[in-house]
Formats: C-alpha cells, sequence, structure tokens
DNA sequence: ATTACATATGTAATATTATAACACTTAGAG
DNA sequence: CTCTAAGTGTTATAATATTACATATGTAAT
C-alpha cells in the first residue's frame, strides 16, 4: 500500500477552538480584535482570553491568519498561506486594511532586502493610505 | 522690520514633559516602553501614565520619535526627523531593534509605492533578522 | 489496548498597555 | 489684558495579553 496514510494529520486538522476562531476570521474578511473574537464566540463555548489568544497565535504559526500589529487585530491571509512576510494598507481615515497581493511589490521588496544584505527571516510591512471610498468623501 | 519674528516658538520649543521623555529616549537609544519610561521619570515629576503618553504622542506626531508597533515601544528617530515613515530591523532572538538607515532601500520602497500607484500617505517597515551577535551564539 | 508524550483545553487570577473624564494651568496671539 | 489652544495633574477604568495549574485529547510506538 502507499505510504500516503502515514502523513501527519496534524498539518490538516484544526482544533475545535482553532477552527471557530478561523471561520469566523475567514466569513468577515476584516480585521477583528481578539475580545471581539471572544465575545462573538461565546454561544460556541468559548469562555476566556486565553482560549481566543491560544487559537490565535497557532493561526498565526501556520500562516493562516496575520496579526496587524498596528491595530491589535487579526485577519485572515488571503494569499493562500503565504510564508508569515506580511504586507497591508491601512486607511488612516476609515480604518479599512486590505492585504497587499501586488507581487512586484512584495518581489520588489524582498530584492531590496536582498541588495541590502539583510539576512530577514520575514517582514511586515504597514502601508497607511486613504482609501478610495474616503478620498472621494 | 522682517516677518520672522512672528513664527511660532511651539516648533521649537518643548514642554518639561515632552523634553524629559525626549531625553530619555535620546540617552537611551534602544526602544523603551511606555511603563518603563513612566517608572524611569517617577523622580522627575511623572505620576502617570497618562504624561508619559501624551508626551509620546506628541513627540510621534513631531517625528522625534517612532512606535515599535508589534513590541509598543519607542525609540528616538536617528534620522534626523524622517517624514512618519519608518523601516526596522528587530531581532527574532534577542528582540534588539535597529532603525534601518539605507536610503536605497527606503527609496526603492517609495520608488515600489509609486510605482504601483498606491497613494501612501507613510508607512512603518518591520523586518524581523537574526542579528549579528546571535547569528554567532 | 496501553503507555508515553506532546498539544490543547478550561478556568481563575493577574499583568500590561492605553484611554476617558474633568478641573486646572500656561504660553502665545491679537 | 484677555482669549484660546495646548498642556498638566489626577483618578478611575478600559482594552489587550499572559501566568499558573489542573485536566483532557490526539498520535505514535509498544
Amino acid at each position: 500500500m502507499s505510504s500516503t496514510h502515514t502523513h501527519s494529520k496534524k498539518s490538516q486538522s484544526l482544533t475545535k477552538n482553532q477552527r471557530i476562531v478561523l471561520d469566523l476570521l475567514q466569513n468577515s474578511g476584516e480585521p477583528l480584535k481578539a475580545y471581539f473574537i471572544l465575545d462573538s464566540l461565546k454561544k460556541e463555548g468559548l469562555n476566556s482570553p486565553l482560549q481566543v489568544y491560544r487559537a490565535l497565535d497557532k493561526l498565526v504559526e501556520l500562516g493562516k491568519i496575520h496579526k496587524i500589529e498596528s491595530i491589535n487585530s487579526f485577519i485572515i491571509c488571503n494569499n493562500s498561506n503565504c510564508a508569515s512576510n506580511t504586507a497591508f494598507t491601512i486607511c488612516e481615515r476609515c480604518g479599512k486594511v486590505k492585504e497587499i497581493k501586488n507581487k512586484y511589490l512584495t518581489d520588489g521588496v524582498s530584492d531590496l532586502v536582498k541588495d541590502n544584505q539583510l539576512e530577514i527571516t520575514r517582514y511586515n510591512l504597514e502601508f497607511y493610505v486613504l482609501c478610495k471610498s474616503c478620498k472621494i468623501n
């Protein structure tokens, strides 16, 4: 028989708490704060901050979500698990956050890093902008 | 007579609290946390967190210091008041932080931003590294 | 199946980071 | 001199995050 049955299940299966936190972030699509997540998932059985933070930590570690440091919030990764390098735009007026998918930009940054002989293990880029709808109004 | 005497003094003179907080950050050279600053300056008359946060907010606004979001810390600006664009390296092992002065890198980022037609008002770049002394050990 | 181990869970307490509200003071422009 | 914007001092409280510890669960090897 093939050896496929021997591969670890861990990489595929999330625990219940990790699952419900990930689902909430997935469905929301926007950055959420830990205590908002806690409130939202009380009915699913989440009772304490620690349960939320533990799930969030694990999901960050797995690259499934990112933490946006400047707003203490977490957002689903929409780059199919980027290698923990992150780049966001944050609207200075309304706070709306978008993950930057622009490959030219991120490749450019990676090249710059290489050219400058910085041995970067990962990076987090936060670009502050005025988003389209805020610019109009 | 010339109009030079009408220019505001505000842009030059810091208040006492702003001054002592700035001096501490200047002398330290490394990132400090708000409550550490508070403890350090108790003897100078700082009594409450708010006094520290107000001074820090103002100094950030003036571009004299930067906040490093991912470690909730503040560091003196060593680029003679950069236009609120910031770039740091953070050692993943020992936590040591350095502001990146590399003009090629920051110009490169600015160019990338322009090329991608992102209308950035400012940015904060956090590069995680393994610093020299941590790499050796 | 049973043990061993790493990982996750549940819970309470507490630490850390940051802001709200309010009364008062000071510096600088007119 | 007076008005105003900015800063101060203080108390209380909000928001964010972790420590400690006992228990439970999933997986791999026996």
